[in-house]
DNA sequence: CGGATTCTTGAACTTGAGGTCTAAAATTCG
DNA sequence: CGAATTTTAGACCTCAAGTTCAAGAATCCG
């Protein structure tokens, strides 16, 4: 029934998102991401419907990714404290170690997309409230281990350092290293 | 001599960045800036030279309003934490008040243009770097003052400082009041 | 007043983005 | 094998962004 398809629909997906991730969803032209997924833009349209659709994947993909890593390595043996900086550290290394310092998709979308596209702006805020929960279950975690005080308010630890997170990418893409875990270290001397 | 311009260049200049501000560099077409300004598009060209010059000003002047409001709101009576509480709650309180959550333009500058445009990026590099000194002195009188701790490093502290308010103002976007606040709460908690 | 000079403006031009369509190619089923 | 069905590649289309330009308007100087 029908001639296969000659691409696998999940790597198309994740390499749109690695060229929405470093150009931008405007500065992504389709021929960018036929390029990119060598895949022709006639193609993609017939497979993906429309640019924005695409993205809308790509953002999902990216959502389940770094929401499994995030799991991950919260969840590797060590004090909440430990586990944390090591999180944060990871954010930072990963931008400055890349050939490009391309931040958050999540939050580039929320930045780009922001009131012109409720749908992509709710599906990246969705993101940042699924981290907010892994970091509270982490802390309310290191309360039963003990190695957290009985009185710190875990949510709005977790938030707090949700936004030190956001703020670090940002950050990333023009401070220097040591800057930016100076900050980390400064963040978190309320656990 | 020659016919004189029938526009003030600094009102142009000023409402260019509102509009650059509210929509990003790209999402700024030069007929936006026309109907924003009023002049219309030849004019612009011929005074400015190119869209990118033009923001270059409005970048320009954003900064100084920045730093001057900053000066301003921080060197109010009060304590070092109490200065800086109201900085934040402000920057906040902009944001949400305001028909649309712009952010900063500084930081929407990085983030659109981070990597694609150097002279921009670094252009909002300063800026940022400009809040970080305004905030180390804002915390070394406060040593003086008695208010802050003698143990505390103030530039430290102020590049922490300076990460939440990035952090802050990406989240502004997404989040509500109350998350916000209590994040201020719990940043100035090592204060 | 005439001319040199500088500004204004709408129209015109160029380019590339985003998307559609089609003819050819590939594959499965009967 | 051939019919039916789907994919593919890229030519093609439309539209708006960003810029330039030619023609006119206002000012100053002699």
């Amino acid at each position: 029934m029908g001639r296969p398809k000659n691409f696998e629909p999940d790597v198309v997906v994740a390499r749109a998102m690695e060229t929405f991730w470093t150009k931008g969803y405007a500065g992504t032209s389709p021929a960018d991401l036929a390029e990119a997924t060598g895949v022709a833009k006639g193609s993609l349209y017939h497979s993906f419907g429309s640019k924005r659709e695409l993205f809308g994947r790509a953002l999902d993909l990216y959502g389940r990714m770094g929401t499994e890593l995030t799991e991950e390595v919260l969840s590797r043996p060590g004090t909440a404290r430990e586990r944390i900086r090591a999180f944060l550290v990871l954010l930072v290394d990963a931008d400055l170690d890349g050939p490009v310092r391309r931040g958050c998709l999540a939050q580039n979308t929320v930045e780009e997309l922001g009131g012109r596209d409720e749908e992509a702006t709710r599906a990246a805020h969705r993101i940042e409230e699924r981290m907010i929960e892994l970091l509270t279950a982490r802390i309310e975690r290191g309360k039963l281990d003990g190695d957290v005080d009985r009185s710190v308010d875990a949510r709005a630890q977790a938030q707090f350092l949700q936004n030190t997170s956001a703020g670090l990418r940002v950050m990333a893409k023009t401070f220097e290293r040591p800057v930016l875990y100076r900050i980390i270290d400064t963040a978190l001397a309320g656990l």
